[in-house]
DNA sequence: AAGCAAAGTGAGAACGTTCTCACTCATTTT
DNA sequence: AAAATGAGTGAGAACGTTCTCACTTTGCTT
C-alpha cells in the first residue's frame, strides 16, 4: 500500500502540495497533472490514521440506540447513514439494551474511540454522562428523546402536541370515555404522549375515571391483559389511544380476542402507524385500519444527521446554543373512530 | 486531553514502559504503581487514532447489510454488536439498499476506513470486490449469503437442507400437492430453499405441476395475489411452503381474505418463525401457528463476530482456506399441517 | 520596466502512539 | 564465585499524514 511519499517521488511534487491537492486546495495545473498521474499509478488511497492524528477528526460518528431491534429505529439508522455516508462519514452502531449503566459505558466507549459526535436515543433522566461529553466540546445530538435540564441539540417530535390534537378530535367527535394506554414512565416519549392527553382531558373539563390511565409494566406487549380488564369493567371507555405501535398491537390482540368490532364497539386511535413498518402492512386487511399519529421516521433521522454534522463543522461558539428540532407528526383520521354527536 | 508524554512525566517513568504497561506486558510493581497513580492524576485515556497509524490496526468492523429494515437483521446486529463491542472493537454500519453497484462502494468505503474486517450479507454473483479485500488480505466473511466460487469465510444457515426435509415431513404425512412459493432469482437463500424444495420432490418422484412454483418479482409481500390465483386454479395444492417471512405473510394475508380455514383447506410450512419476530409475536392469536423453519438468528450474529475475529487476530496463513459454518435451522411442527394419510 | 501583492510551493516539525535495540540488573547455572 | 540467562527498561526511530513558515513564482499595478 503506497504513501503520499511514494506520490512524492513518482511525481516529483513534494508531499506539502500533494497533500494540498487532496484536500481540494489550488494546486498548478501542471502539478495537478503529474499527481493525479502518480495516485493512479501507485493506486495510492490517503490514509485516514494518519490524517486523524494530525486534524484530530474521524470523521466517523457514534449513535448509540436503546434496541436496534424496536422496529421504530432500523429505518432511522437508514436515512442516517444515508446521509453521513454520502458525507463521508461513517456510523459506528451501539445498542445500550434498554440499560443506563450500559448507556454510559457506550458514551464512553464511543468517546474513547475518538468519533466526530455521537447521536444517541438516550434512557437518562439527568444526562451527566452527556454534560460531560458537552463539556469536552464532543457534539451530541440527542435523538427522539430529550432530557430536562441538559442544553444539548435534539431532534424530536411534537409528542405532546400530537396526542393534545388527537384527543381533542375525538373530544370532538363525541367521545368523553376516553381510556389511554401508556408506555413506562422511564420513557420519554410515553411520559410527553401521556400528558398530552392529559392536558386535553383537563381543558375539555373531563374527569379522567379511576382505571382509564392503563401502564404496562414492560416496553412490549404489556398492556393487552389490562386492556381487556378495562372493557370489561363496569365502565368501560368508548375510546382507547394506545401510546405506542406495540400497545396497539396489544390492542389489536385484545380486540380479536375478544371479538370486539371496530368502532361500533369501541374507537381507536394509536401513536404510531402500523403501515409504516415493513412487516405489518398485511395488518391493513384485518380491520379498519387505526387512526393513528405517524411520526416522520425518515426525516428524523436525515434531520438528525444534518444537524449534527452542523455542530461538528461549524465552529462551536462560546456562549453555546444548543438547537432543537421539533418535527411534526402527521395525525390520519379513518374509520376507527366512531362518531357519537 | 493529556498524552503518554504526561504520564510519562508525572510518574518518571518512560512511556516505552507506559505503553507496555498499557499493552498488559509485564512491568515492575513499583513503575505500575507509579503509572496507574500518575493516569488517575491526569485522566489519561490511550489515543487509539495513534496507535492505529503505528500497528495498522482500527479495532474495527465493517458490517454491510442490504438493508437494515429487512426485520432479519436488527437481531443480527444485535448479537454481532455485542460480541464486538465487548471484545473492544466498534461496528460500522453500511446499508447498501438492495443495489448491487452501491455494495460495491460501500466495501470500497469501508476499505479505505481502514476497518480490520468486513462482514457482508452480499447480493454478488460474482463478488470480485470481494476477492480483492481478500488478495489484500482483508478478512472478509459472508453472512447468511455464499458467493459461488469465492473461497471465503461465511457463516450460513442450511437453507437447503431445510426445506428438503421439510418437505419430507409434508410428504410423509400424506401430501403430494406441495406448493413454493419463493423469493427472487438474485436472493442467494430463495435459490437454496427452492433446491431442497425440489430435491425431495424429485426424491419421492412426484412431478411438481405448471403453476405450482410460485415467484414474487419483489422481495417483499409480492406473492399474495398470485397465491390466490393459485388457491383458486383448477388444481389447488393441499400445502403451501413459503420461502421467507414476508411470503409467509402474504400467505396470511390471503388465507385471511379468501377465508380458508387452516389446516383444513390448506397446509401451510413457512420459513422463518414469525413469533420470533417482536412486533409480530400476537399473530399467535390470530391462526393456528405455522409450522415453521426457524433461523438461529442470535448465534448467526455471534457466530460471525466469532469467526471474523479468529481471522483478524489469527495470523493469516499463506494456503488461506476457508472456514465455512453452516448453522441448522429447527424445525417447528404445528397443527398448520394436516395429516392426509 | 520596476515594484508589489497574491498564489503556490517545499522543508521539516508535529500529531501520539508502538517498536527496535542496546542496556541494566536480578536470578539461576556451572 | 564467575558466568550465563532472562526479565524489564529507556532512547529514539517510525507510522503517514497535515501544518507552519519562509520562499518562489506569477500576474497585476503604477
Amino acid at each position: 500500500m503506497s504513501t503520499i511519499l511514494d506520490v512524492e517521488r513518482e511525481s516529483g511534487v513534494s508531499k506539502s502540495t500533494i497533500s494540498r491537492f487532496l484536500n481540494g486546495k489550488n494546486v498548478t495545473e501542471s502539478n495537478r497533472i503529474k499527481i493525479v498521474a502518480a495516485i493512479d499509478k501507485l493506486e495510492y488511497q490517503i490514509n485516514p490514521i494518519a490524517s486523524s492524528l494530525k486534524t484530530n477528526r474521524t470523521n466517523t460518528i457514534g449513535i448509540l440506540l436503546p434496541d436496534v431491534t424496536d422496529t421504530f429505529f432500523p429505518p432511522i439508522i437508514k436515512s442516517l447513514e444515508e446521509v453521513l455516508t454520502q458525507k463521508g462519514y461513517s456510523v459506528i452502531l451501539c445498542n445500550y439494551q434498554q440499560d443506563v449503566k450500559l448507556e454510559k459505558q457506550r458514551i464512553q466507549f464511543l468517546a474513547g474511540k475518538r468519533v466526530d459526535g455521537i447521536i444517541v436515543a438516550s434512557s437518562s433522566k439527568t444526562g451527566e454522562h452527556i454534560q460531560t461529553l458537552l463539556n469536552n466540546k464532543i457534539p451530541v445530538l440527542l435523538l427522539d428523546r430529550q432530557i430536562p435540564n441538559l442544553e444539548c441539540d435534539a431532534v424530536i417530535v411534537d409528542n405532546e402536541e400530537a396526542t393534545y390534537r388527537a384527543t381533542k378530535v375525538a373530544i370532538q367527535k363525541g367521545h368523553t370515555k376516553i381510556a389511554f394506554l401508556r408506555g413506562p414512565d422511564f420513557e420519554y416519549t410515553a411520559v410527553e404522549r401521556f400528558k398530552g392527553y392529559v392536558r386535553a382531558m383537563k381543558e375539555a373539563e373531563i374527569l379522567i375515571p379511576d382505571g382509564y390511565v392503563v401502564q404496562g409494566d414492560f416496553v412490549r406487549y404489556s398492556c393487552k391483559n389490562k386492556f381487556i380488564d378495562l372493557m370489561r369493567s363496569t365502565n368501560p371507555p368508548t375510546l382507547v389511544m394506545a401510546g405506542n405501535i406495540y400497545i396497539a398491537i396489544g390492542v389489536l390482540e385484545g380486540i380479536v380476542e375478544s371479538g370486539m368490532k371496530i368502532p361500533e364497539d369501541l374507537s381507536v386511535i394509536s401513536f404510531d402507524d402500523y403501515t409504516q413498518v415493513p412487516v405489518l402492512k398485511f395488518m391493513n386487511f384485518i380491520l379498519p385500519k387505526f387512526t393513528c399519529i405517524r411520526q416522520p421516521i425518515e426525516a428524523l433521522g436525515r434531520r438528525a444527521a444534518e444537524l449534527i454534522l452542523h455542530r461538528i463543522e461549524g465552529d462551536w461558539e462560546d456562549d453555546f446554543v444548543p438547537e432543537v428540532v421539533q418535527l411534526r407528526t402527521s395525525f390520519e383520521l379513518t374509520d376507527s373512530v366512531a362518531d357519537l354527536r
